[in-house]
RNA sequence: GUCCCCAUCGUCUAGGGGUCUAGGACGUCGGCCUCUCACGCCGGUAACAGGGGUUCAAAUCCCCUUGGGGACGCCA
């Protein structure tokens, strides 16, 4: 049998991290297995779902890498289904009509609370066989005793009281199916054969395998992903600064980056740390997913997004080096200027978005380089100035600008003049970057040019 | 309040009764490399929440306590 998993998010909201994993995971679960994974956008509170989240949502999957199979349902678009599926739940007495009012229901949460019980609805219409009626909703026969168990993909076998729950509304009296009922019917239309989702829905998953029972139809396998924490252990919140999936495409990670980051938060492979997606896919399995909560931790995702653009191939560099600089108002860098640029950044920048500013000192037109105040006080005092004057001379003369000959003749340079290369080199960086941080000098001069060197020094001394 | 879940370094985790004086990674600290900043390399610091069992033997199994989390909607 094929597996079939699913991502199924309301759109009420950005997807935030915690989603992603969930999604993550369902979809390294039906990749894995060479099954389906389908996305369903849960919609039916039309006062809260917006277009804006749904696009937000399929395009941070996009950018994640997660594609899924099919179309995507809309479970605002099946709304007739599930009423079907609630008439012959009614229909084979499974169900009931119940006049009980929001009113009278919370009277008897308050009270089973106060006598120390859960708080829950005395199924008092259940026995009174009423019919349709305005006012009136259907609820589900839970039943009375006895437990349902499964066995849960992530915290195994799984057993709760039936009269832990109450009669569970499907029918709204507005006529709407509620959620419990409609993902049981779509995930089973859709042929859904595992879910995956969020420790939060724990409570639920008793209920819908009740409703697949009472409906006659196979009940999938389930599994529960633990919740991820924020640095105060506390349930991720907007608290923790960014949540949107979107905002980290913003502060420059890369997708490999987050997707392998996301995926060793709560899943393991012995003491590998770095997986591509294809690793990912090929390895990943349900039994080493974690069951304890994590926190998200920056600074781990910083580092595997360093990794990352270390090992990137330049020219796949290039394309968002240029998007980044254009969103700071730099949108004409030179393509040719960042290639080279980038392999001399790639150790040096964590993201995309240090990237962009470190290649501001290649990008930027030397009458346009800003100088490091202190920087210059401190280096280019008029003696290293002087001795620069003299270096300058012999770059413009030089035969090959590229890293060896150019070290090579500023080696010769200083050994003429008894001095250590430790005696030009800040001074030199400051006149052609502006900075007392930089790659290395001679790479960057050879990836500025000859040209540039040379203005950007007698601006320097200006200075 | 009721029910459910969770518990190894600061963080992510390995560990499935003996090979655990508990391993890896991030972070942190120290060193090396060095034209600066990084990268890289080497080394250090640091954990089985507590208490009872079971067993020849427990981080591993059981119970309790404590701490954390979640759920209890005519939301999804």
């Amino acid at each position: 049998m094929t597996i079939v998993t699913r991502f199924a998010p309301s759109p009420t909201g950005y997807l935030h991290i915690g989603g992603a994993r969930t999604a993550l995971f369902s979809w390294l679960l039906a990749r894995h297995a060479k099954g389906r994974f389908l996305l369903r956008i849960e919609d039916t509170d039309r006062q809260r779902s917006t277009r804006e989240a749904t696009d937000a949502i399929i395009d941070s999957m996009k950018w994640l890498g997660l594609d899924h199979d099919g179309e995507i349902v809309f479970q605002s678009q099946r709304i007739d289904r599930h009423n079907e599926a609630i008439d012959q739940l009614l229909a084979k007495g499974k169900a009931y009509w119940c006049e009980c009012t929001p009113d009278q229901v919370e009277a008897m949460r308050v009270k089973a609370r106060a006598e120390g019980r859960k708080p829950k609805y005395d199924n008092s219409c259940r026995a009174r066989n009423l019919g349709p009626g305005s006012g009136r909703v259907v609820r589900f026969k839970t039943p009375l005793d006895g437990a349902t168990s499964y066995l849960d993909m992530v915290k195994g076998p799984t057993s709760i009281e039936n009269a832990e729950m109450d009669d569970m509304i499907l029918r709204r009296a507005d006529g709407s199916p509620t959620y419990n009922l409609a993902v049981v019917v779509d995930d089973h239309d859709m042929g859904v054969t595992r879910v995956l989702r969020g420790d939060d829905h724990v409570a639920n998953t008793p209920k819908q395998i009740l409703l697949y029972q009472a409906l006659g139809w196979d009940v999938p396998e389930f599994g529960h992903v633990p919740m991820i924490l924020g640095p105060d252990k506390k349930k991720l919140s907007k608290r923790h600064g960014a949540l949107s999936v979107m905002e980290y495409e913003k502060m420059g990670y890369l997708p490999q980056a987050m997707l392998n980051y996301l995926a060793r938060l709560g899943w393991s492979h012995g003491d590998q740390e770095v997986f591509t997606p294809k690793e990912l896919v090929e390895l990943f399995d349900t039994d080493n997913l974690g069951s304890s909560a994590s926190v998200f931790d920056m600074k781990k995702l910083d580092w595997l997004n360093s990794q990352y653009m270390q090992a990137a191939d330049p020219r796949d560099l290039v394309r968002p080096l240029s998007d980044f600089l254009s969103r700071i108002d730099i949108p004409d860098a030179d393509p040719d200027v960042l290639k080279k640029a980038i392999p001399l950044l790639q150790p040096r920048a964590k993201t995309l978005v240090e990237l962009a500013e470190m290649s501001l000192i290649f990008v930027t037109k030397s009458a346009d380089i800003e100088y490091d105040p202190k920087a210059v006080e401190k280096f280019l005092t008029p003696e290293s100035v002087a001795l620069l004057r003299e270096f300058a001379a012999e770059l413009e003369k030089a035969p090959d600008f590229r890293p060896e000959p150019l070290e090579e003749m500023a080696k010769g340079f200083i050994e003429a003049r008894d001095l250590k290369f430790k005696h030009i080199a800040q001074p030199i960086r400051v006149a052609i970057t502006g900075k007392t941080a930089s790659p290395g000098l001679f790479e960057t001069m050879e990836v500025l040019g000859r040209e540039e060197t040379l203005k950007r020094m007698a601006r320097a001394f200006q200075l």
